[in-house]
DNA sequence: CGGCTGATCGTG
DNA sequence: ACGATCAGCCGA
């Protein structure tokens, strides 16, 4: 099968809003140890920078941690959420804008993807698991749950595609091994809007419909 | 399916 | 101290 075509930086350079609602149903490509995972999104969240209550960056705020999300669009923005889970961004418009795509879900683009997936999964269950002093699941015995909610949440999508802050900050236009692509047309009707999720404390903009899903 | 809770740690 | 969260458990 031929290799679909990238997405350039002039696709990252436009305002969040429009970017978010346009990577719906593009391709998520990531290299990992288990192979190449590919996963067509269906869930986003635009953060509208400096003026936006919900976003790292209101305000101004420009650390070390936030840094990426000021440089040139294209470029990944990943943290740790909770102590335990990563949640993957990508930067937008342009460099010393902060604004930026979080993306929340996919689904696997073909079946070599989906065992991959499977795989980062379990992997990642087993270590709690472990330090619960429980008995670690198989590729045979797994719970039902695993398969069912794969990659439908921002953690959960960067344990299947294998995302840590090794992959903050990186230039998605460029990079070998991480980047998006085309994917599959998605009919503008289809695509849903609600409040984003987790940020009662933005006030007003806790009430902004700024998620797009499928 | 909806609601609740403990887990866990880098960041500011 | 506090999260742009999740799995597991409970009751309906």
């Amino acid at each position: 099968m031929q290799e679909k075509k990238r997405l350039t930086r002039e696709f990252f350079a436009r305002d969040g809003i429009r970017v978010a609602k346009e990577l719906l149903g593009k391709t998520l490509v990531h290299a990992t140890p288990y192979g190449t995972a590919r996963g067509i999104l269906t869930e986003v969240e635009s953060y509208m920078g400096e003026t936006d209550k919900g976003s790292h960056a209101y305000g101004g705020r420009r650390t070390e941690r936030t840094e990426p999300m000021y440089h040139q669009a294209g470029t990944s923005y990943v943290y740790l959420i909770y102590g335990m889970y990563h949640c993957m961004n990508i930067a937008v418009m342009s460099e010393g804008i902060p604004q930026a795509v979080l993306l929340r879900g996919l689904v696997p683009a073909d079946a070599e993807s989906e065992e991959v997936m499977r795989r980062l999964r379990l992997e990642e269950l087993n270590m709690k698991q472990k330090r619960k002093n429980r008995e670690l699941y198989t590729l045979k015995n797994y719970p039902a749950s695993l398969d069912k909610h794969l990659s439908d949440g921002p953690g959960k999508l960067c344990i299947a595609m294998h995302i840590s802050k090794a992959d903050n900050d990186v230039d998605m236009v460029e990079s070998p091994d991480f980047y998006l692509t085309e994917g599959i047309r998605v009919i503008s009707s289809r695509i849903r809007i609600g409040k984003r999720i987790g940020i009662d404390y933005a006030e007003e903009a806790a009430d902004y419909l700024w998620r797009f899903y499928l």
